[in-house]
DNA sequence: CGTACTTTTGAATCGCATCAAATCTGGTGG
DNA sequence: CCACCAGATTTGATGCGATTCAAAAGTACG
């Protein structure tokens, strides 16, 4: 299942994914490639961290279960790192699954510490990572706070997407769920948005302009 | 106003605020040391980003307006830095303020960006910041992401409080804020929850256990 | 004391969650 | 190719819970 990279090769990985560009090649001989399937467990709440991910293709994501069984979404990386932060933590504090067929590179936790060490670009590459995800995670926390479906899927349009367009890339299901909405809730919003000229909808094209 | 720190003693400092121990003397000489007012501005949406602050005593918080002009509070810092990830910004994505009397640090972001550059410690000192207010993140997404107030209350006390027990450091009317609900939602939850046995209010002191 | 703010309660309203069910979709295997 | 299935999309009806507006009582502070 597991392979070295050593049989893949880094210039199609960097094309593909340009995080991977930023490994140093002393971490670079330690990583192993996977291909997960839609579903697939990468790992578990309270898994000791041996890996970062790192996501090639497809989609992986951090989830919660709240106390009812309901789903929350804490992360959905397509392409890039996942769970950055459990770098420093013995254990997860969510589980991670492939949500879509997905590929992976595992960089064993211990040589990563070891090349953030030693190498100062990777470690000021890591820094801006980690900054990144901070800007995001409040941008998700702004949103969740505004009281309505219209201005949470707009302020989505506007953070998310390119000068008021975004393509959607996930089902409107999983989207209510990262909206913190019910999926009936979403699909109705986005309806009466259209009929009252607010959103011009095109497939998975999303616009709040013509 | 503000002034420098080789006036003031750096081991009180520390004292007072742990992550002050962190910062490495070649930074130590460019700090400069101020008091804000109460609703005082440390910086606006916008302005260049000079400076990272660090709260030795009082609070500073990271606010954006809503499209209503309703208040959204994105990070509220009680001792240890605020706006963390403007580091790598050009421009500021929020507006940061004293809400209290509050004593601040504040150290110019280029010879900031220069100790992390120089000093190894510094700058993994800086990285488990960051992973920390990641981590710090995802629960307030989490937190937000329930669908009723009880579930927030608990949610909150248990994250943010320690073995069930949370001394709130702020006004209930603004904790309303941080928890996305209005104040009277958040009042009348508490009063319903303390009569159905949910929760032990004691002045400051809120328990989920008697 | 007076002012500003928080805390508290009341009543009316609205939006979202929820439960239910029909339709549509892409993918699988016979 | 078609039947079938799982999951996504869509619409409807209903009830609850949160927001909102309003106002009174409590509290801190100069």
């Amino acid at each position: 299942m597991k392979r070295s990279v050593s049989a893949l090769d880094w210039p199609t990985l960097c094309g593909r994914q340009p995080a991977a560009a930023l490994i140093p090649q002393s971490l670079r001989e330690h990583a192993k490639f996977f291909e997960a399937q839609t579903r697939e467990t990468l790992f578990r709440t309270g898994d000791p961290v041996r890996h970062i991910h790192l996501v090639i293709s497809g989609e992986a994501r951090l989830i919660r279960m709240d106390r009812h069984g309901g789903e929350i979404i804490l992360q959905r990386s397509r392409g890039g790192f996942i769970a950055e932060a459990s770098l420093d933590s013995r254990a997860y504090h969510c589980d991670g699954i492939a949500s879509e067929p997905t590929a992976i590179l595992a960089l064993p936790a211990s040589a990563f510490r070891s090349a953030l060490d030693a190498d100062p670009a990777f470690c000021k590459a890591w820094q801006m990572q980690l900054a990144k995800e901070v800007r995001k995670l409040r941008a998700q926390c702004e949103r969740l706070s505004l009281h309505n479906a219209a201005d949470r899927i707009i302020h989505y349009i506007e953070s998310e997407g390119t000068d008021g367009v975004l393509i959607l890339s996930q089902s409107r299901k999983s989207w209510a769920a990262e909206l913190g909405l019910s999926h009936e809730s979403l699909y109705r919003t986005l309806r009466r948005m259209q009929d009252d000229g607010l959103l011009f909808v095109d497939g998975t094209r999303l616009a709040t302009k013509p």
